[in-house]
DNA sequence: GTTGTGACGGGTC
DNA sequence: CGACCCGCCACAA
């Protein structure tokens, strides 16, 4: 069980936007961040990670913006990131060298 | 109330 | 391209 916390306006607007990304996009932490008028992104990569609406928020379609997984989905920076990436895949993003190549899955907010 | 840290980004060196 | 610093938000101790 994990430990829910009163999310923030905020974070409910960070989870708006990606769960409001489409399968086969991505975005960048940056961009939600901008989105959301702040220059944050570590906050993002906090509600993410707090992110109590797991499958819910694709957080597997937000990723840093040098292209790496970084690391979400379960505990952090583990195998889970395999299956990450073959999630990715099967939604029709490619994976680069381990990196995404959201230059052509760059979702447009 | 203060401090430190975190799934980061961008700019600068 | 790698390393360092700053910024920014939320949360734990």
């Amino acid at each position: 069980m994990i430990s829910e916390r009163k999310p923030t306006i905020f974070e409910q607007k960070v989870y708006d936007l990606v769960r409001a990304i489409p399968s086969g996009k991505v975005c960048t932490y940056g961009d939600i961040a901008t989105a959301l008028g702040i220059r944050s992104s570590q906050a993002i990569g906090q509600a993410l990670k707090r992110n109590p609406f797991a499958p819910e928020v694709p957080c597997h379609r937000v990723i840093s913006s040098s292209g790496k997984i970084g690391g979400f989905y379960g505990e952090s920076t583990g195998p889970r990131i395999d299956q990450k990436i073959a999630m990715l895949r099967e939604e029709g993003i490619c994976l680069q060298n381990g990196c995404i190549d959201f230059t052509r899955f760059r979702h447009s907010f």
